[in-house]
DNA sequence: AGGGTCACGC
DNA sequence: GACGTACGTGACCCTA
């Protein structure tokens, strides 16, 4: 193997980390922000350059023979702010767990050990890089040596070779320490020459070659003010020079062969990222199968299990839906032993049947929800599930992507085989054999009993156990039934849909084609921008990043320009509507006559449920050439209904629950209209003097408000000034001064623990709260004063969910529960109970969790979906 | 296969 | 001044 040395000069690196990346902070309180901007850039060097030597230098301390010199080297800095100093400990024990040698030498810079190095090196005609933040080193630059120096951030990178430095300065490497000796350098307070910069330097150099030189020829330079001040400051330019020359003969004690990178395992990165907390870096460390991994598990015999323990159970399907996919094995674990069984054995060995559906055993699972699922259509109802690592993971950070039960071990500092490494990706998935199977679902069921009593530890300390227990855990067994159970669809309705609108598109194809006289694919944006900006010279409204912007708010900017606008328009509306919905839902009914959506439990950030496969939490009803979609949604039998229950308002209405705002909560208390009202307020107007205008505008900023979005969102939905939309918030936040109150405590909040919490205490972390650029932290704000708001209102559907699904098994209705659309709950009743039904489901609903406002919830109930506005 | 763009819901 | 700005899913195009 060619060898190939990396020399890293610590301090400017870790300065660079530092200012470019937010200030993270881990539980403990230390700042980590360098440290992961170190890692990063070490674990891109390791990738792209695979070295064979590696040695990271750092300063000293102050003062070094440069000082010496002149006194004030590197005078007048900045102080190292303290958040960077406490770093710099983890930085020496992070290159020392990549077995990196690290070294620094007192009375010289890192500059120095490097120029000492590299010298050696080149004598040996090893490749050498530099890395650096530093310009200083470019001056080491030779055939072997290069360096690359780091412009903005840590990884946005110049190489510097001897020909980079010749383009770029017209001069090589040699006479880099002429330019510094010349120009000075304001960081370490090289004075230079004043009134020469880079500019001037170089012309003198390409002139006559070096600082030397130059002063040796002050005779024939022209300019006044410039032979003046080179003149008078000769003495300087030739110290400076000094002070910029490396030290490549610097006394050091580590040699080449010290610098050889000899071990490669990652027990002590482990260790330090998890103390850090470093999850990202955790979850890439295991990708290759690591030594500690452990040897296959000698499988029990199903008889041999402890059911008087608390088991695992993990089960699982080839591929995501568990509604429909090939079944494969359970396996059980009671701690000490674990067995495997195939999926058809189970419903027929009736001790582990009569052991699953006993609610006295108390059972973890991977993912309660496909578990519940996977087992009904095994014929077995699993109960006694106590505790779900899917779920706790979600909780205790919304944001943990949750793929595995491995990536859950990665979370936590521990190594398993993932999904992807067993069957595949992609068009190459595929069920290994019966071996490999079994193995890997045993040990996916030891890692779940191990993970579930580390994961209910940290619920219980951040106090999300009831939340788990009482809320998620639950819901998962109700949504689990609602999958199952699906909602009918009209396939006739849909195909009857599908023709009709099939006609209105044809001919709307050929009347765009005819317009723009020419044939074109009026779905690809590409296309469709260059018909309207280059061949009908339409004026170019907004572009995206790959070329002119085709959007809705451009088009319509454009209506009355040309006649082709409307049609397309139009025909963007309907072919959206035939695609995805009348097309999409036929395809996915299946033979039951039901689609049977998935909803996602653990992704979305704010503890909202999301629906996919097919998606029908946006399903149209804006306008009502969508909004008939909705007819095709029917009760199942004759005499049944459709009946939706929705929340009026529910984020308002937390809002002012968590705000107190009296005037906010008076309007809702007293039935008035809260758009209306917020108008009354921001217009300072009495309520008849309220225009629908003005009622329009205060809707958008309420809507804002609940969903989080900046002066500039408002600014696009009302389509004003972005000016006039933060004047529009800020009358709003006068208006409603305990708003204001709660939107900056909530920041403080979040800036000290670095999340913010909902009603029921869901999480969700919001480090970008203390960054300095200043859109990511624009953004923090609003998510952090947004979250609790949206994740609150989450929390009290799903808790009505819950709280529904126990009380209606104490009634007599038949009722059923089919969807949840964030503020509202589909049902399919028969159309006799419907009237008391309502009363049941509205007041579970209005009452699920008590606020000092009221809760409001309407319903309507009609054959179909569509009918039940 | 993976991105970009667009459009639907809350 | 910062250059991209609620959360999701899915269809389609286009390039790889």
């Amino acid at each position: 193997m060619t060898e190939k040395l990396i020399l890293i000069d610590g301090n400017s690196l870790a300065f660079r980390a530092f200012y470019a990346l937010p200030l993270l902070k881990n539980t403990a309180g230390i700042h980590t922000n360098a440290v992961y901007g170190f890692t990063l850039l070490l674990e891109k060097i390791i990738k792209d350059e695979q070295p064979t030597h590696f040695l990271v230098a750092f300063d000293a301390g102050k003062t070094t023979f440069r000082h010496a010199t002149y006194k004030d080297y590197k005078g007048g800095r900045q102080k190292t702010p303290q958040e960077l100093s406490e770093q710099f400990p983890y930085i020496r024990k992070l290159v020392e767990a990549y077995h990196i040698k690290h070294y620094e030498l007192p009375n010289y810079e890192a500059d120095d050990i490097i120029g000492t190095l590299s010298k050696e090196a080149t004598a040996n005609k090893m490749e050498t890089i530099i890395i650096t933040g530093d310009r200083d080193l470019t001056q080491l630059v030779n055939d072997h040596v290069s360096v690359y120096y780091t412009k903005k951030g840590v990884t946005d990178i110049d190489h510097y070779t001897p020909a980079f430095i010749h383009e770029k300065y017209g001069f090589g490497p040699e006479k880099i320490i002429d330019l510094k000796g010349l120009m000075g350098d304001t960081s370490d307070n090289i004075p230079g020459v004043p009134g020469v910069g880079e500019k001037t330097a170089i012309k003198l150099l390409l002139e006559y070659g070096t600082v030397e030189e130059v002063i040796a020829h002050l005779d024939d330079i022209k300019g006044k003010k410039l032979n003046e001040n080179l003149t008078l400051h000769q003495a300087d330019a030739l110290m400076s020079k000094e002070l910029a020359t490396i030290n490549t003969a610097a006394p050091i004690e580590v040699s080449l062969a010290d610098t050889l990178i000899t071990e490669d395992s990652t027990d002590n990165k482990i260790e330090l990222f998890k103390s850090l907390e470093f999850k990202q870096m955790l979850g890439s460390l295991d990708t290759a199968p690591q030594a500690e991994e452990v040897a296959a598990i000698e499988l029990a015999s199903l008889e041999e299990i402890n059911l008087d323990n608390r088991t695992s159970i993990l089960i699982d399907c080839f591929k995501e839906n568990y509604l429909k996919n090939e079944i494969l094995p359970l396996a059980i674990s009671d701690g000490n032993k674990t067995a495997v069984i195939t999926a058809d054995a189970i419903a027929r060995n009736d001790t582990l049947a009569a052991y699953l559906s006993d609610d006295s055993k108390p059972k973890v699972v991977y993912d309660a929800k496909k578990t519940t699922v996977l087992l009904n259509r095994l014929g077995v109802e699993i109960k006694g599930i106590e505790f779900d690592i899917t779920l706790a993971s979600y909780l205790l950070d919304p944001s943990n992507t949750i793929i595995d039960v491995a990536e859950i071990a990665r979370l936590e500092g521990k190594s398993l085989t993932s999904n992807d490494q067993i069957f595949g990706k992609g068009a190459k998935m595929a069920i290994p054999s019966d071996d490999v199977l079994n193995d890997y679902f045993a040990k996916q069921a030891v890692t779940v009993l191990e993970l579930s009593a580390i994961l209910k530890d940290k619920l219980e300390k951040n106090e999300q156990l009831a939340l788990h227990d009482e809320l998620e855990l639950p819901l998962a067994l109700v949504l689990a039934k609602m999958e199952m159970r699906g909602i009918t669809v009209n396939k006739d309705e849909l195909a009857a849909m599908q023709h009709e609108l099939q006609g209105r598109l044809d001919t709307l194809i050929s009347s765009i084609h005819s317009h723009a006289g020419q044939e074109f694919n009026i779905n690809s944006p590409k296309q469709l921008g260059v018909v309207l900006f280059e061949d009908l010279k339409l004026p170019i409204i907004k572009k995206t990043k790959t070329g002119y912007s085709t959007a809705v708010d451009v088009l319509e900017v454009l209506q009355g320009k040309h006649p082709i606008i409307d049609d397309i328009l139009i025909y963007r509306q309907l072919s959206k509507l035939q695609s995805t919905y009348v097309e999409g839902l036929q395809k996915m009914i299946g033979s039951d006559g039901r689609i049977h959506t998935r909803f996602n439990q653990v992704l979305a950030q704010t503890g909202r449920l999301s629906s996919v496969d097919p998606n029908l939490q946006n399903i149209p009803i804006r306008l009502d050439e969508g909004r008939k979609i909705r007819k095709a949604f029917t009760a199942a039998k004759p005499g049944w209904v459709i009946f939706a229950a929705d929340y009026s308002q529910i984020e308002l209405r937390v809002l002012a629950h968590i705000t107190g705002d009296a005037s906010m909560s008076e309007a809702f208390i007293n039935g008035t209209d809260i758009h209306t009202k917020t108008a009354m307020e921001v217009f300072d107007v009495e309520k008849d003097e309220v225009t629908p205008n003005m009622r329009r505008q205060a809707k958008a900023v309420n809507f804002g408000i609940v969903y989080g979005i900046s002066d500039y969102g408002l600014s696009q939905s009302l389509g004003i000034s972005r000016k006039a939309a933060q004047k529009f918030i800020d009358d709003y936040l006068a208006s409603f001064p305990n708003v204001k109150q709660y939107m900056d405590d909530i920041i403080q909040q979040a800036k000290q623990d670095e999340f913010v919490s909902t009603l029921m205490k869901r999480r969700r972390y919001i480090p970008d709260i203390t960054s300095r650029n200043f859109n990511l932290r624009g953004f923090a704000e609003r998510t952090a004063m947004n979250t609790p708001i949206q994740g609150s209102a989450a929390d009290i559907i799903k808790l009505a969910m819950v709280n529904y699904d126990k009380a209606v098994k104490a009634t007599e209705f038949s009722a059923e529960l089919l969807l949840q659309v964030h503020d509202e709950l589909i049902f399919e009743v028969p159309e006799e109970e419907v009237e008391a039904f309502s009363l049941f489901v509205k007041d579970i609903m209005e009452h699920a969790l008590p606020l000092n406002v009221p809760l409001l919830v309407e319903s309507d109930f009609g054959q179909s979906w569509y009918d039940a506005k």
